[in-house]
RNA sequence: GGGCGCGUAGCUCAGUUGGUUAGAGCGCCACUCUGAUAAAGUGGAGGUCGGAUGUUCGAGUCAUCCCGUGCCCA
């Protein structure tokens, strides 16, 4: 056994000027990072890092997606921005050439809608009472604030980006890139102005695209549903059940529909007679009698009067039976009430059959004129009086409540209603499928987000570009008043050519409303002055453009053919297809038919650690800066990066505490030990003289290393943070739990030998190479340590790990047959552990034989090399292969599947069947001679045929997965007497160090025990006195002045002394 | 109604081209180690891998259908 002390590191050693800080073992990690921000910040450590790859002929071109500037930045977003990070600093250590620049967007409703409620403004009137112009520029404002806010907080989790070099979308340039977009759209002639039925949010005072309310605009809620009678007309008494979820549009009644193939019947109740459809007969309330069944073809055509036919809209409209097919018949009447003004599957219906359209509501959701006591009042308010109407008219046939998904405004909450409106449009008939074979030509992380966007792209209808509001996108088009014709301009170059009248007001000025709006033009076609339509332009059209505006597509070519497309971009998936993705896929087709970006990496949604929705109002959500505060940076980022980005991250403190326990604290353990040996032995990295005994231990550790370079540049090349994160974390655990729990003692033995010389510099090399991996993920826990292992060493060391190459791997150190070996290893000692567990035999006790069993000739092999660290580890005095042990045991003969299936195919059921009644020891002989046994007529070789063995009586045996280790029960007196030996060994080195001893002082030791136990220690006292350090060995009582410690060994009680010596 | 995910231990998840007896962390209980020590390790209990059928010598893995769930769309 090595002793692990010697005369020279004594004292004195021990107070040798080590050349690295002492580090503390326990660790703040929180206030350790602020010490190194501070140190960053101090030596301008990040302008460095963004300068690092200037002159580099390699690129890495990433386009950030624009963050809302519109509030704080939350935990969720620290997700998505230490995923650009990572992936920057893994390029950027690599030496690629990179722009760092970060985006802010900031045109749109949901700025607007901030302002208003800062300024209490709860209507379009306000905002225009108040003054556009300050509106707007209240929007600026806020952008530019918000933009500065999350700045900060995008430093504090060190998100380095070129910060004073933030692109915002709502900067001239880009909103000129969107115009010249969209006048080549309109050359192309895609752009039109539509008549459509839309969701309208009232407040708003706007119309939603279908990318707005797609999803997440909807809520559940219950509704009325409302059953009315339509009297019809030449039939007295007799009445259509309508249906309707929206009782203000009865107003703007035109037709009732109903399936021409369904079965709809006539009800007798009391005096009246009800039509409905057949399946719906339990909508009617009291008492009913069947008396006919018809078709609804058999309705086509009859009329009816309308609810509303009083008002002055519904005068001179007829309203008729017509045919649909989307009438379904599991919920209403089966009869449709269809308002073409009010309904967006009504308008179409009603197009095709030239019926009247009857739009009711102003802007703000008001009715408009010509509905009598209705006009000026709300759609919200107008419930009352309708049914109140209804009843009176007696139509109302009964009102019960419906629960269904009902679209809201994503910004306000404010539920929708559907107006008649003319809006803008891009025409998707062309642009879809060449979007289509671009979308293909993207490699999408995770890989089902290519089925996203096509499917996406499949399905959505024409791009409704317009909005009714004041900031955003000034449209460039130019719609004549006198001849209907529109003009769309492409840059502030023509603007200014064109320009007739306005243009000095607006010179200076941002193309916002409301000064761009004072620039008039000429119609082309009629000459007559135009103004541009008074619409703000749809967001998405913002965040698009920005792989064109940012990098120069307009005023610097060949810096934007550099930078374009992206080799990279990466934003949280839910919504983005239809939104960012799609907008940067639907610009780029257009203007160059090219992809945008090489690849995109997508991640899902943050949740609060039980999985529930994160909602500031629910107190389930974390601020960012808390998060930072408390659990660390490092820490949360490695939280992120070891996560499946595909599925929902459950993110919180427990989470975090379990990433620093597991990961974090065993990695500066490691740390910690090393900088304390090495400043106790006053070793250096330059500590080069001498020969180097590389042990096997050494030689595994690097190839693990070089092997772990490896897979994490294929995992983070292919966009898998989470696979690299893990297998980082697995190379610290076999760090932590084998390299130095195995090499302990080298490091602490006296001897400034070659072994204990290779010891240190193997674990430097590990620790040095490792805080390189770690710096994408940890870049602060990863800084500390290197400045401390090297940066703070020589004035030439690159001063900061964040500036230093990133390793390179070293093929020929990766060993893969001791890599294997020493998995086997691990395994086995850890069976035998768990044997020794189950045989309640502690490792203390030496034990006289371990017999092992592997599955394959391979790891038969190994067995010979890897037996002394069994022995080592289980204290046990031999390893025996179960393989050769023949008659004591029982042999399983399994086939090697692997090898025997492909060769066999069919006839393995046959062999199988053969090998359950083989003579086991017979064939276990053949083969380990490696002779072919005859099974079932086929000639098997000895590697097709796996030999699995159990130990014989007297063994506590552990197996998993075809592996077992055995340990043998039986302790010899010599045995017994030896851990007797260690358990007071294991005594006296505590009472060592609760007697405040250094590691080196020398004891005497007096040791008060019963006989046998003496027996024991006179038997091994050279290894007592050796481990213990002690110059002499007394049995007797202790001095006074000693420290003494009683305690039972083995159902003895033993009394231990000890004194310092000399 | 259609498209795309997901479904593996009580919970959260891993499982690379199909291969022998499916793993980890957390939680619970017990134990071990004790000069990395407010750390670490080992064991126990816990799985018909959502279900069925098929392909195959062999399916957690591939195919089809069904169930549940989520997202996207109608």
């Amino acid at each position: 056994m090595l002793e692990f002390l010697s005369e020279h590191m004594t004292t004195e050693t021990a107070k040798k000027q080590g050349v690295f800080d002492s580090v503390d073992a326990k660790v703040d990690f929180v206030a350790l990072e602020k010490s190194v921000m501070d140190w960053w910040i101090a030596n301008e450590i990040p302008a460095k890092y963004l300068k690092r790859n200037d002159d580099s002929d390699k690129k890495f071109s990433f386009i950030d997606g624009p963050i809302t500037a519109n509030n704080r930045m939350g935990v969720h977003h620290a997700w998505g921005r230490s995923y650009k990070d990572m992936f920057l600093r893994f390029y950027n250590m690599r030496g690629f050439k990179q722009r760092f620049q970060n985006g802010f967007d900031g045109q749109g409703l949901w700025v607007e809608v901030e302002v208003e409620k800062e300024n209490g403004f709860n209507s379009k009137h306000d905002i225009e009472e108040y003054g556009i112009e300050k509106f707007v520029q209240d929007c600026k404002d806020r952008v530019a604030h918000f933009g500065e806010v999350i700045t900060e907080q995008s430093k504090l989790l060190a998100h380095w980006m070129d910060w004073d070099n933030s692109y915002y979308t709502l900067s001239d340039e880009n909103n000129y890139t969107i115009w010249h977009f969209l006048k080549v759209c309109n050359e192309r002639g895609w752009i039109y102005e539509g008549t459509d039925v839309m969701p309208w949010c009232i407040r708003c005072g706007t119309g939603l695209s279908q990318h707005e309310i797609a999803t997440e605009g909807y809520q559940d809620v219950v509704h009325d549903g409302v059953f009315v009678k339509f009297p019809l007309t030449g039939r007295e008494n007799e009445f259509l059940l309508a249906w309707t979820t929206t009782p203000w549009t009865l107003t703007s009644n035109v037709a009732a529909a109903v399936h021409p193939d369904y079965t709809y019947v006539k009800v007798r109740q009391g005096e009246e007679f009800i039509y409905l459809i057949k399946d719906r007969l339990s909508v009617l309330e009291g008492d009913h009698e069947v008396v006919e069944e018809l078709l609804g073809s058999a309705m086509l055509g009859w009329k009816y009067r309308g609810p509303f036919d009083e008002l002055p809209a519904q005068e001179g409209v007829e309203h008729p039976v017509i045919a649909w097919d989307e009438v379904g018949k599991d919920e209403g009447t089966g009869i449709v009430h269809s308002a073409p003004g009010a309904g967006p599957e009504d308008f179409k219906l009603g197009k095709e059959l030239g019926l009247p359209v009857i739009a009711p509501l102003d802007e703000a959701g008001n009715y408009v004129d010509g509905f009598g006591s209705l006009t000026g009042t709300n759609v919200m308010d107008s419930r009352p009086p309708i049914y109140a109407s209804l009843k009176e008219k007696g139509l109302l046939y009964k009102v019960e409540d419906y629960a269904h998904r009902y679209p809201y405004c994503w910004r306000c909450g404010t539920e929708l209603v559907w107006r008649l409106v003319d809006e803008w449009f891009i025409s998707m008939d062309v642009l879809r499928h060449q979007m289509m074979d671009v979308t293909r030509k993207i490699k999408w992380v995770p890989e089902f987000g290519l089925e996203r966007e096509i499917d996406w792209l499949r399905n959505m209808q024409d791009w409704m570009i317009s909005k009714k509001r004041y900031w955003g996108l000034a449209l460039p088009i130019y719609k004549c008043q006198d001849c209907g014709n529109f003009e769309v301009i492409g840059s502030k170059a023509e603007l200014e050519d064109r320009a007739i009248e306005g243009w000095a007001d607006f010179e200076g000025t941002s193309p916002h409303k409301p000064t761009i709006d004072a620039v008039k033009i000429a119609c082309s076609k009629c000459g007559e002055t135009v103004s541009r339509i008074p619409d703000v332009g749809n967001v998405w059209l913002d965040a698009g453009i920005v792989p064109f505006s940012t990098i120069g597509y307009n005023d610097n070519k060949d810096h934007w053919n550099e930078w374009f497309p992206a080799d990279w971009i990466s934003e949280s998936f839910p919504g983005q297809f239809r939104n960012w993705f799609y907008s940067l896929l639907a610009m780029s087709t257009t203007l160059e038919n090219t992809e945008p970006f090489r690849a995109c990496f997508s991640y899902a949604l943050m949740r609060d650690e039980t999985g529930a929705e994160m909602h500031k109002s629910k107190g389930n959500s974390i601020p960012f800066e808390e998060a930072a505060a408390k659990m660390g940076v490092d820490v949360m980022r490695w939280q992120f990066a070891r996560h499946n980005p595909a599925s929902n991250l459950n993110f919180g403190y427990g989470a975090g505490d379990e990433v620093r326990r597991q990961f974090f604290i065993p990695l500066w353990n490691v740390y910690s030990f090393f900088v304390t040996y090495a400043n106790l032995d006053g070793w250096t990295p330059d500590d080069v003289d001498g020969e180097l005994e590389v042990s096997e231990l050494d030689r595994w550790l690097l190839s693990e290393l070089n092997a772990l370079i490896s897979t994490v540049n294929n995992r983070l090349e292919n966009w898998r943070p989470q696979d690299a994160a893990r297998e980082i974390e697995e190379f610290v655990d076999g760090l932590s739990n084998w390299y130095v729990r195995r090499s302990r003692r080298r490091f602490w033995k006296s001897e400034d030998d070659g072994d204990k010389r290779a010891a240190y510099q193997t674990l430097y090399t590990a620790l040095t190479t490792l805080t390189r991996i770690l710096t994408p993920f940890a870049p602060f826990l990863s800084e500390k340590m290197y400045r401390n292992l090297e940066g703070l060493r020589s004035g030439e060391a690159i001063e900061s790990v964040h500036l230093s190459d990133w390793p390179e791997v070293d093929e020929s150190a990766i060993d893969e047959e001791l890599s294997k070996a020493t998995a086997l290893v691990r395994r086995l000692a850890s069976l035998g552990r768990s044997a020794r567990a189950s045989s309640k035999l502690k490792v203390r006790q030496p034990l006289a034989e371990l017999i092992v069993d592997v599955r394959t000739s391979e790891e038969r092999g190994y067995l010979e090399s890897i037996t002394p660290q069994l022995l080592d580890e289980l204290n046990v005095k031999a390893v025996r292969d179960a393989g050769e042990i023949g008659g004591l045991i029982k042999h399983v003969i399994k086939p090697n599947l692997r090898i025997l299936g492909p060769k066999y195919g069919k006839d393995l059921g046959k062999i199988r069947a053969a090998l359950e009644s083989i003579d086991g020891a017979a064939v276990a002989s053949a083969v380990a001679a490696e002779e072919s046994v005859e099974v079932a007529g086929f000639s098997l070789s000895h590697d097709e045929l796996l030999v699995e063995t159990t130990a014989p009586d007297g063994y506590a045996v552990a197996s998993e997965g075809g592996y077992s280790a055995g340990v043998s029960m039986e302790i010899t007196p010599e045995l017994r007497a030896e851990g007797t030996a260690r358990e007071v060994i294991r005594l006296i080195q505590n009472l060592r160090k609760d007697s405040g001893l250094e590691i080196s002082d020398r004891i005497e030791l007096f040791l008060s025990v019963p006989e046998d136990v003496a027996a024991s220690l006179n038997e091994n006292v050279d290894y007592v006195r050796e481990e213990t350090l002690a110059l002499s060995v007394t049995f007797g009582e202790s001095p006074n002045g000693a420290h003494v410690v009683t305690q039972e060994i083995n159902e003895s009680a033993v009394t231990i002394g000890i004194v310092k010596a000399g």
